[in-house]
DNA sequence: CTGAAAGCGCTTACAG
DNA sequence: CTGAAAGCGCTTACAG
């Protein structure tokens, strides 16, 4: 491909050939209505010229702008999480696999409190987006008011919203089967349960699987991580100690095992923990943590290709859309029974 | 500010008020030839129709499409690598501040390879580049033949091109006078000083320090740390230990720390280790490391300053342009002199 | 202070 | 198979 410093049109192109631009429009789209030899030598003479599609003209004629703005509250992205930039990358990815663009708009907690919409939005620079990371209802109620389509990713209100989900519930419900299948009844949850929806699922499931073997559950083995705001705090462990813990994420799992460690308790020979996302901090933990992995990719391939759909057809709906993660086994749990 | 489902235009907005979209266009983009009053009127309609602008129309008339391209590739963000991902995050934090949107382009090693441009060039969706994290020189040479100004941040080649970096050279020159002046002689930098631009600055800052100190630079105190594509490496140790080790970035030298400590070295009483970045394994090294922090919010608005004025004049230059760093002091050094 | 005209670069629908 | 016309929504330069 040539490189040409100055803008070539479709137009520069008709001229050149002695064709009109229509018909040059056409070939370059590979639509009906040119002949085969004139596509070729259109297509040729592009390249030749260096000619890029501006995409803006097209653009504004067809009403898209094949662009979606990804919604990040900027709370998630911390300096020692990288957990939903990953995720964002993976987003990026796909959309580029399908022709589009992404445009990261970082939430400040002052925009959502003052439910103020992303300048993408007023400025129509793109076709919906996709919501990374919880934020409150009103601002998810916000999204949901517009005419452009939204995707919740990795989070869910009680609203009627097309949601892509880690399969929290099921994941946690599996991982606590395994500790009880290795010989653990004393289990202990550790998150803030009236924080997240995705906490409160996976305690769910870890409730469940408590169910079905019939353990009861007991308020002192459930052990909070974070204030009301998502701020981390002191673990408060219950005198009785569990055989182990089942914590809502890799990173809260790894600053317990670092707690549990300094009060003098061995992990995993003294207490087992299990974490859940597979993130840099369940491999950073010792032991390696075993976990849920989250499949990044497929939960990002399906929410791209959600919001491509919605964006064509706004009466496209598809509910919550639920991705398995898989359990990771590592270092982290101890057998005790025989 | 109303939301409503259908479109509205200026043309809509003028016809309500009885007035040409001319004069609603210059009312809104705060332009003169209106009168106060009717200037207010006009947008306070627009308010009260929910109108927003289609930056579209105005990029194609204008040329511009207020979008920058973020190019990094994607070896630099893999799992347990975040900071460049935190970079970008300060960049579209900065962009967004000038009324700019950034478009992430993840340039994998096979488009790099192949000299693929990313597609939003050759859509023409954007004003320029700001390419993050070292690319070969072959594709930094083609991204300066384009029409669309680039900045490089964080890393340089010999050509005569824009770009922000961290003032590798003097952070590391300092925190090895540190070093010195904490009574160590014995000094080893670790990293591939063949590999990045980036790790040569730092390595040649070390190495000023020593100089200045008449400490002879011995070759057994260079200590590679990955090999020619970027992939970690087993260290080499040296057979006489040095006191200290000089680590070209944070993660290195919470590697190294582990590997020191797995050998049965105490850090940093047996030996001190720094690193350079300040992310997050400085913290999460044990000791928490010593290391100069990267100023990424300066270095950000720098780049985007530059890009933006680069694209509204293409004559623009800058050359290199330093951010200073500052050290952080911690827990891994030991001072050994009394 | 206000507005009619032209044009940015493309695509769609229609006519030949 | 090919192209003239109209229009997407805005802004600029000019005329009144």
């Amino acid at each position: 491909m040539n490189i040409v410093k100055q803008r070539v049109t479709m137009r520069d192109i008709a001229r050149k050939l002695g064709v009109s631009s229509v018909t040059v429009s056409k070939a370059l789209n590979d639509k009906e209505g040119v002949s085969e030899e004139l596509r070729k030598k259109i297509k040729e003479t592009a390249r030749e010229m260096g000619y890029r599609l501006n995409t803006l003209a097209k653009a504004m004629k067809e009403g898209y702008s094949y662009n979606v703005g990804v919604v990040i509250p900027e709370r998630f992205i911390g300096d020692t999480q990288s957990f939903y930039l990953r995720f964002y990358q993976h987003i990026a990815k796909a959309l580029d696999h399908y022709g589009y663009c992404s445009i990261l708009h970082i939430l400040t907690a002052e925009d959502e409190e003052q439910l103020q919409l992303p300048r993408v939005y007023n400025e129509r620079k793109v076709d919906g987006f996709i919501m990374l990371g919880q934020v409150n209802k009103e601002y998810a109620s916000l999204f949901q008011q517009i005419e452009l389509p939204v995707v919740f990713l990795d989070f869910y209100h009680d609203q009627d919203v097309d949601c892509v989900l880690t399969d929290n519930f099921f994941g946690m419900y599996e991982l606590t089967n395994h500790l009880i299948q290795c010989g653990h009844r004393e289990i202990a949850f550790v998150g803030n349960i009236y924080s997240t929806s995705s906490i409160q699922d996976r305690f769910l499931g870890y409730y469940k699987s408590l169910l079905e073997h019939r353990i009861p559950l007991r308020e002192e083995y459930i052990i909070s991580d974070r204030d009301e705001k998502g701020k981390y705090i002191d673990f408060v462990l219950p005198k009785n100690m569990p055989t182990a813990f089942v914590c809502n994420c890799d990173q809260v799992a790894y600053h317990l095992v670092h707690t549990l460690k300094e009060l003098g308790y061995r992990v995993p020979e003294d207490c087992s923990v299990v974490g859940f996302d597979n993130d840099i901090y369940a491999t950073l933990a010792e032991p390696n943590l075993t976990t849920v992995q989250v499949n990044m990719e497929e939960m990002s391939d399906l929410a791209v290709k959600m919001i491509i759909e919605k964006s064509k057809d706004r009466n496209k709906k598809y509910g919550r859309v639920l991705v398995k993660g898989q359990i990771i086994y590592r270092d982290s749990v101890q057998r005790i029974n025989d």
